[in-house]
RNA sequence: GUCCCAGUAGCUCAGCUGGAUAGAGCAACAGCCUUCUAAGCUGUGGGUCGCAGGUUCGAAUCCUGCCUGGGACGCCA
């Protein structure tokens, strides 16, 4: 059942073959105001075929139009309005849903193919804060909706557990750190000396020069410095684990840089085999000026590697084991030049598969106008803001709904929803201001006004289920905005993930809810009528929509709030 | 200096593979719960789509230049 197809194809009957039905279908609008219809053609391509006006044309055409499916074309001005025939449609339409209930939507595409997602990877002996929000999020939507359309994923948490950053850790924790402060607060401790190291550093440069030689004694095996950073990575994950466990987020591998560093001693022979690293001011580079990039450093003047190369060689190893069709990276907007120098080293390398990398950048989350910067201790947690968010939703529970029987999952699952939904609403290119108070608004476009949209239809179902599978079809004016927008459902899950955003399932979401809910405020559903029935079977399909789509974003939808 | 992203209502943002009267949410104001969950619905007010040119029957959308903000640009990640 698509309606562009249906109409193209009528159209193209009489129009001798001016245009393909491909051409048309590719003009076909959808009219901003209902009054318009489903589906509008501009004849302003016709025009120049037929040499008449495209008011004539539309005018002539809209009477030959005759096709069961549809209702009636209406010409206005140069367009041609055309009109489903409702009943017919919708019946198809939740008939399909009612029947796949939450397959609806699934695509094959992906069947027998391979993605690796790179995402969320934090550093290690860093509180995990709301910058790192961005990634996990939108890499677990990607996934989720990849899975959707018939991928296979790995999701990879490349954590940040090795470079210079550890070198300053130890040094710092060596010169004013102690044992027992670290152990009773991992992370807080760690993170202060990492600050202190800056603030330090600011003064002495001689700092960063003794970190640096101290990653290379971690990186040549020095066993007092490989102690310690096991002890802090340890301690980090810990950590980490708790807030995935709260977000529900999981990885198929959390092989972060640090698994690598046996492993980059081949990239580099490779790379002298090949002729492509070239000495410059004691470093190793390979030059990239015939793509006007600056030069990939693989190898620091004290011998050390940088993060290119263990990214290259995570990529090898990644192709090797899951020989990925597609390499996706869901890394901060700062590091396009990082992943195109990376992407074009393997191509030299001679690397085809290269070709299917692809670094999917967002936004930063910007606090007072400014990215958050880790180094001068200006993080918010992301703890505490999903602690105060599942906070503030017991609040709201308390106030509206206080019969409510399993509050405190309920209150998880909506808070939660919110933070998550609040991020996976805006385009992930644009940068995100952090507001507290708007990420915790439950009102108007967010993530609980879905899921109370949700929890309302569900809240029928249980006072009427659904008794039998025959659907008959709608026709009245009212549903039908709503079986268009489910009918949408299954590409725009194709469409956000070919442009790895989404917010286009975000925002579907939030228009299917105001559609169900101006539904829900002009009809009486559970009015014993002929059509009940029906009406029915559209608000099990809205809930199964509903709850599948947040699902692919990583929120639940619980039955009632 | 070069490159990337952005600039649309008071605020936060959609719309950007060109098409009809530029849309939501928040905030403001006015309504709607003896009837399916008011975390909802209905209505009102609010816009030189950063600026200037250009292409086109038609530009928020495409091209060029400029302005503003953010970011990146070899030994951090």
């Amino acid at each position: 059942m698509d309606f562009i197809s249906i109409y193209s194809q009528q159209i193209a009957r009489h129009i001798n073959g001016m245009l393909s039905v491909e051409e048309i279908a590719e003009m076909m609008e959808e009219p901003k105001l209902t009054q318009h219809g489903d589906l509008a053609f501009p004849c302003f391509q016709l025009a120049k075929h037929m040499k008449q006006s495209p008011n004539e044309i539309a005018k002539w055409l809209a009477e030959k139009i005759k096709s069961p499916s549809i209702a009636k074309v209406e010409a206005i001005g140069p367009y041609m309005n055309c009109f489903m025939n409702k009943k017919r449609a919708s019946k198809q339409i939740l008939r399909t849903i009612y029947h796949q209930k939450q397959a609806y939507g699934t695509h094959q595409f992906g069947e027998g193919k391979t993605i690796t997602i790179d995402f969320s990877s934090p550093n290690i002996a860093k509180p995990f804060s709301m910058g790192h929000l961005r990634s996990t999020v939108i890499g677990n939507a990607i996934a989720l909706i990849a899975e959707k359309c018939g991928y296979q994923t790995v999701r990879i948490n490349h954590l940040g557990d090795w470079g210079t950053q550890f070198g300053k850790l130890i040094v710092a924790y060596e010169r004013w750190g102690d044992e027992k402060t670290v152990k009773a607060n991992p992370i807080q401790a760690l993170f202060a000396l990492y600050v202190l190291f800056h603030e330090k550093a600011e003064k002495h440069p001689i700092l960063n020069e003794e970190a640096r030689a101290c990653f290379k004694k971690l990186e040549d095996g020095d066993g007092e410095a490989t102690q310690l950073w096991t002890w802090f990575r340890k301690e980090s994950l810990k950590e980490f684990t708790k807030i995935y466990e709260l977000l529900g987020v999981t990885f198929d591998a959390y092989t972060g840089e640090a698994f690598y560093n046996d492993k980059m001693q081949d990239v580099i022979s490779m790379l002298q085999e090949r002729d492509l690293l070239v000495r410059s001011d004691g470093a190793d580079v390979v030059n990239l000026e015939e793509a006007d990039l600056p030069p990939c450093l693989i190898r620091k003047s004290d011998g050390a590697t940088l993060y290119a190369t263990r990214d290259i060689t995570a990529a090898l190893y990644r192709q090797v084991h899951y020989q990925f069709d597609k390499a996706i990276y869901v890394v901060g907007q700062e590091q396009a030049i990082h992943f195109q120098q990376v992407f074009l080293v393997l191509q030299k390398l001679g690397f085809d598969w290269a070709g299917n990398m692809v670094h999917v950048p967002f936004g930063f989350m910007l606090k007072d106008g400014k990215k958050m910067s880790t180094r001068k201790g200006k993080v918010v947690l992301l703890e505490e803001v999903l602690a105060e968010a599942v906070k503030l939703a017991e609040q709201n529970i308390e106030e509206k709904n206080p019969a409510l029987g399993n509050k405190a999952d309920v209150a998880k699952k909506v808070g939660i929803g919110a933070v998550i939904f609040h991020d996976l609403k805006h385009d992930r290119q644009n940068s995100v201001a952090f507001n507290l108070e708007e990420m915790l608004q439950f009102e108007g476009a967010t993530g609980p006004y879905v899921q109370y949209t949700h929890a309302r239809a569900c809240a029928i179902l249980r006072k009427a289920p659904v008794s039998q599978d025959m659907v008959e079809g709608l026709d009245d004016e009212f549903s039908w905005p709503v079986i268009k927008k489910l009918h949408h459902f299954p590409e725009i899950v194709m469409a956000s993930l070919h442009s790895y955003e989404p917010s286009k399932i975000a925002r579907f979401l939030l228009e299917l809810s105001q559609e169900f809910n101006r539904y829900y405020g002009k009809v009486k559903i559970l009015h014993d009528d002929p059509h009940l029935h029906d009406r029915l079977v559209l608000v099990a399909c809205s809930a199964t929509v509903l709850k599948e789509g947040l699902r692919l974003l990583g929120i639940h939808a619980p039955e009632e709030m």
